[in-house]
DNA sequence: GTCTATATGAAGATAGAC
DNA sequence: GTCTATCTTCATATAGAC
């Protein structure tokens, strides 16, 4: 079965209004049950047209979870090169990690299938320019440091920043306040006990 | 479609060596690809018998995704009954958090699957005893605080654990030192500017 | 406890008309 | 761009023999 990739620059595929319709509905039903468990019937029922349509517009299911992934990772490296443009100096972290909370709190649906669908996991682990493009988040965060404390301490922001938006816990707040908090212990928390004592 | 209930309380059940080879197998598979892309035969085939023979050791598919989660979450339950039966004072946060950790690293190659595997996460959310389990272990993190910070914080550890022990960033750490990062950042981040200044 | 054989349905996918 | 109709493959699941 023949592969199709996400494109090496993201976000730059252009879609149709009918390829459209069947993203934001596929991504819709990805995001409520899994990838695997969301047949092209669904899809199609969804948007009220048979399967035939739907193979029309994209010729592979894959082709569909791949058009749906990029849409969502474009969103993210547009965030990247807002942050990275606008401050070249020291408060390029803080800027790169108010972009990443932003988008993550904004999609908070989203965001737990994007990150750890079987799935999309696979898609994603394939793909170069995504794979770089944590690498670079990671450097970032890590600011040269290589011990297992700062390692790890990076692992738990990311991970906490990933998984705390679609907390029961934090359901019920507002964006503005989820994101503010987030920023706020994120930041907290990365400088925890920095520059030995 | 009839769906197997977990035990309630968990880790009670008793399966034969049949059984328990069928379970660990078809855990093998789900934490190497997901629940739903795991076949009946694919679980046969990888422990080198027929389809018939495993539908005898289980009814049906969810059955043993039942029995896998359930082998899994006792684990769980008996870690949470050593810490709180130890320290019934103020040691308890750390106690808790220890062996959730000591959980979260021994086992960290499933640990994905059973927290976001869709499949899994729609069983646990209709699973009255995990999720019992886990208010208490929020409550007991949360400290009797509800404000919006404090439940972000909370949010936060929960996620950090979970997610952190797969990161590629810590990977090649072994699980000793993992674990002693883990729960020192977590104590730490959760006592973070506590107090009020 | 395991087998062969089979029922039944739904999945992904295509052909060709409108 | 959407339809009806159809193909193929594989999924879950069962019956009954050894």
């Amino acid at each position: 079965m023949p592969e199709p990739d996400l494109a090496s620059r993201l976000g730059s595929t252009r879609y149709s209004a009918a390829q459209m319709r069947v993203v934001t509905a596929a991504l819709d039903l990805f995001v409520q049950q899994g990838v695997s468990a969301t047949s092209l019937q669904m899809i199609a029922d969804a948007i009220g047209v048979t399967k035939a349509a739907v193979y029309h517009q994209f010729k592979t299911k894959e082709a569909i979870v791949v058009a749906a992934v990029e849409l969502e990772l474009g969103r993210l490296e547009s965030a990247l090169d807002a942050a990275e443009s606008a401050q070249p100096g020291p408060g390029a972290l803080e800027a790169l990690l108010s972009q990443v909370v932003d988008l993550a709190v904004g999609r908070r649906r989203m965001v737990n299938t994007l990150l750890y669908d079987p799935v999309i996991v696979r898609l994603l682990a394939e793909h170069r320019p995504f794979m770089e493009f944590m690498d670079h988040l990671f450097s970032v965060l890590l600011r040269g440091r290589e011990d297992a404390e700062a390692r790890t301490r990076v692992a738990m922001v990311a991970s906490a920043i990933g998984g705390a938006v679609t907390h029961p816990l934090v359901a019920d707040l507002d964006d503005a306040t989820l994101k503010a908090e987030l920023l706020d212990l994120s930041l907290r928390f990365l400088d925890l006990g920095d520059g030995e004592p």
